[in-house]
DNA sequence: AACCAGGCGCATG
DNA sequence: CATGCGCATGGT
């Protein structure tokens, strides 16, 4: 037998201001994410890197994360480490969003909180729009129910170590499926028909996160997301801070956005445009983090307030 | 037991 | 352009 010196694990460091801890939490907080299995001090997660299919272990090291490959061989390393650092968005200096954090006296304490707190990426955009349709109208509850569904109908199983892990399907693998086969997983009806159509347009190459980051702005991106079927304002601009980390988007409508501020900055329950705006403004660039520590808020009960 | 969920498209006025 | 409605079903 050809021993095999192909390494099993691979390095990558990290930046300051960032806390392995804070962002496992955000993984593990009040779901049950099929996408990956949180251990104390690790996430286990099957990826399609390069096409081929991957199982690894991401844990901390030394000012690094250490990425055990537990299934899978690895040929495009380079690209493996660049889907880990766009999970934990790893490229990025959170030192001015801090800055402007504590400028604001409602929601400074975010800055000591969630110390470390990443924005937790869906690197694969077709996931990403998948995971943001699915989550239009419902109770988060029910969104990753519907996934794991959809995840064990269709997608690939990789086992290790007595656990069934699961690929997210393929552009291609939804495409394949009839809208009834969806129906009976629950899904209402223009939900399937939103998947598949979704499906068809990435297996048909017909739109990319590639061909998005070539787009000059956000707003073209925005664009080329709501011409399809199904993909509206809140889904287009969920999936582009999940997946291509675009700073500037809000995701509009957004009740759980509404909720936190709400409960933070004691904004009515349905605020206007125009109220999201004034205080979005002076966190120009970091839009996209602000929501995404906004939505940490949901997770765990607020502080008490003090009252004088 | 209503009412609302990390919305959207489509039908009306 | 603005407003209203159905969607599927689980939480609260």
């Amino acid at each position: 037998m050809v021993p095999d010196s192909r390494p099993r694990t691979y390095y990558t460091p990290t930046p300051l201001l960032f806390s392995f801890r804070e962002c496992l939490w955000f993984l593990d907080r009040n779901y049950d994410d099929i996408m990956h299995r949180i251990l104390p001090d690790a996430v286990i997660k099957p990826i399609r890197i390069a096409g081929r299919p991957l199982l690894v272990k991401i844990s901390e090291g030394h000012q690094q994360l250490v990425i055990e490959v537990l299934r899978g061989e690895v040929t495009e390393p380079v690209a493996l480490i660049h889907y880990v650092r766009e999970l934990f968005d790893l490229d990025l200096d959170l030192a001015p969003f801090y800055t402007i954090l504590k400028t604001d006296p409602e929601l400074a304490f975010m800055a000591e909180a969630y110390f470390g707190l990443r924005l937790m990426g869906i690197p694969d955009l077709f996931e990403a729009l998948c995971w943001s349709i699915i989550g239009q109208q419902i109770n988060l509850s029910f969104a990753y129910s519907l996934k794991r569904r959809l995840v064990k109908t269709l997608g690939q199983p990789l086992d290790w170590d007595d656990t069934r892990y699961y690929l997210f399907p393929t552009p291609e693998q939804v495409a394949a499926v009839e809208p009834e086969v969806l129906r009976a997983l629950q899904f209402s009806g223009r939900k399937a028909e939103y998947l598949i159509t979704v499906a068809r347009t990435f297996a048909a190459g017909e739109i990319s996160k590639e061909k998005l980051l070539a787009l000059p702005s956000a707003e073209a991106m925005i664009q080329e997301l709501t011409a399809l079927k199904g993909i509206g304002e809140w889904t287009a601009n969920y999936a582009l801070m999940k997946s291509l980390k675009v700073p500037t988007c809000i995701p509009h409508g957004d009740v759980g956005l509404y909720n936190a501020l709400h409960a933070v900055k004691g904004l009515p329950k349905r605020p206007a445009r125009a109220e999201l705006e004034a205080i979005f403004g002076k966190f120009c660039g970091w839009q996209a983090y602000l929501t995404f520590y906004l939505w940490r808020t949901l997770s765990t009960p607020l502080l008490p307030k003090l009252h004088p």
